[in-house]
DNA sequence: CCGACTATATTGTCCGACATCTTCGTTGAC
DNA sequence: GTCAACGAAGATGTCGGACAATATAGTCGG
């Protein structure tokens, strides 16, 4: 009974429109973040950490006791890591973080070579408009300012944050969402176990790109950005051989 | 109190090294789908049949009632297709399928030009390995076998497949993965919305593309794929103007 | 007609329970 | 002694209910 009849979604009901879009309105509350994320992040920068490793099984009851949640939201965060690609999940065998080959890890770069690419082509074509110019030039810097100080938590998030803004400016929105499903973390995480060269930061890099980027230079720029990523690739096959 | 205690998931122990990969071993039993996997593909089918259209609002409560599973597991679907994009979620407001902007659109084609293009140089490379060339054949001769037959979910599945095969001979699996995530699903539905002529199936695209690939030319197969996208863009320009 | 308040619908999260399934040690036959 | 079948224990899959938090709609007073 109850007056819960509501024809299970049939009616097109159009709503949510734009669910995120900043009409500048009353953001009635705060809305953080929910568990979930907290414990989705809190994996990812486990792996940058080390407390969880490649291979490594994650039991819910575990996770449950660890951050005090129920196991309800531990699935959802298990779920969306898997949906991520950096955990995976087989029935009734439970979770544990992605291990990959040296092929898997070929391919992301492959990969990743195209797309960084593309983002650093175009977010050269769109240096100019609006304040992107001055959203790269801080995250440029901010990136090379650990230059002297590597191998810190910090380093990590300097260098996403970089690869975020040059994704963002670049204004294809499908292309940033995707770059976002790179798994970068685990490629990271991974390459730096295989040998320790390939942690090496590579600011010359980094610079190459920021410059072609910053004058405009689409070609440059995407010519750096594959270089770059190619350079790694080269750097994998030399330890591989 | 009680035995449970497990350090929380500290010890590395490695397990599930490989959850998949077929060790041709025995097969306990047939995991078919799980309850959220059947949701995910009903709600991306219903997309194409027209049961759920851009912008309509999905209620937990209904779609527990619909295919009378609990809350948890609806909930688990609905975070799954919006780990894909195919609802966005926001707080407190629940669950709608996702409205792309054109710009969106332009956006997905044009990482889908650069993906497919890559995909299509990828698979004419290695159409001599192993079973590659049957395997394309199949899905190539099946697609074009909808030719006098259009506009029904067969030609949709076939169209899917043959996209499917051409990244998977490619042999890059992280690109795999990834054109599995690009908006085709909804881009195909939206583009559909808004002009009549962007329905049209475009046979002789697919055929200069299979026939590259086929001939194992790399960058005859990479123009083809590109053109083809581009020609999307060039109908979507038009019906704006 | 407009703005503040209240009611309701819906989601976020938790708890507990049970079925299913994997894993692993044990038993027993050969 | 080896190996397969059996069975117990651990973990996940799914369910149902419950309550808090919050957005949206509707109501009331001005």
């Amino acid at each position: 009974m109850s007056s819960r009849q509501r024809k299970a979604a049939a009616a097109p009901d159009r709503g949510l429109e734009s669910p995120l879009p900043g009409k500048a309105a009353r953001q009635t509350t705060v809305h953080p973040v929910s568990s979930p994320d907290l414990i989705f992040r809190e994996i990812i920068q486990g792996l940058y950490k080390g407390t969880y490793v490649p291979g490594q099984r994650l039991v819910e009851v575990d996770l449950t006791q660890k951050w005090g949640v129920s196991r309800g939201t531990v699935r959802e965060a298990l779920n969306r890591l898997a949906a991520e690609g950096i955990v995976v999940l087989s029935r009734h065998r439970g979770a544990a973080i992605r291990v990959l080959d040296v092929a898997e890890m070929q391919d992301i770069l492959a990969v990743l070579e195209m797309m960084i690419g593309m983002a650093a082509r175009l977010a050269a074509q769109r240096i100019g408009l609006g304040a992107n110019r001055e959203r790269f030039t801080e995250s440029f810097e901010m990136l090379l300012g650990f230059r002297s100080r590597p191998d810190s938590m910090d380093l990590v998030r300097a260098r996403n944050r970089f690869y975020r803004t040059l994704a963002a400016i670049g204004g294809n929105k499908e292309l940033e969402l995707l770059l976002s499903k790179v798994q970068v973390h685990l490629l990271r995480v991974q390459l730096r176990a295989l040998h320790e060269s390939l942690v090496v930061e590579r600011f010359d890099d980094y610079n190459r790109i920021g410059d072609a980027v910053l004058a405009g230079d689409a070609r440059r720029a995407e010519l750096a950005a594959r270089r770059h990523v190619r350079a790694m690739m080269d750097i994998l096959d030399k330890v591989l051989a």
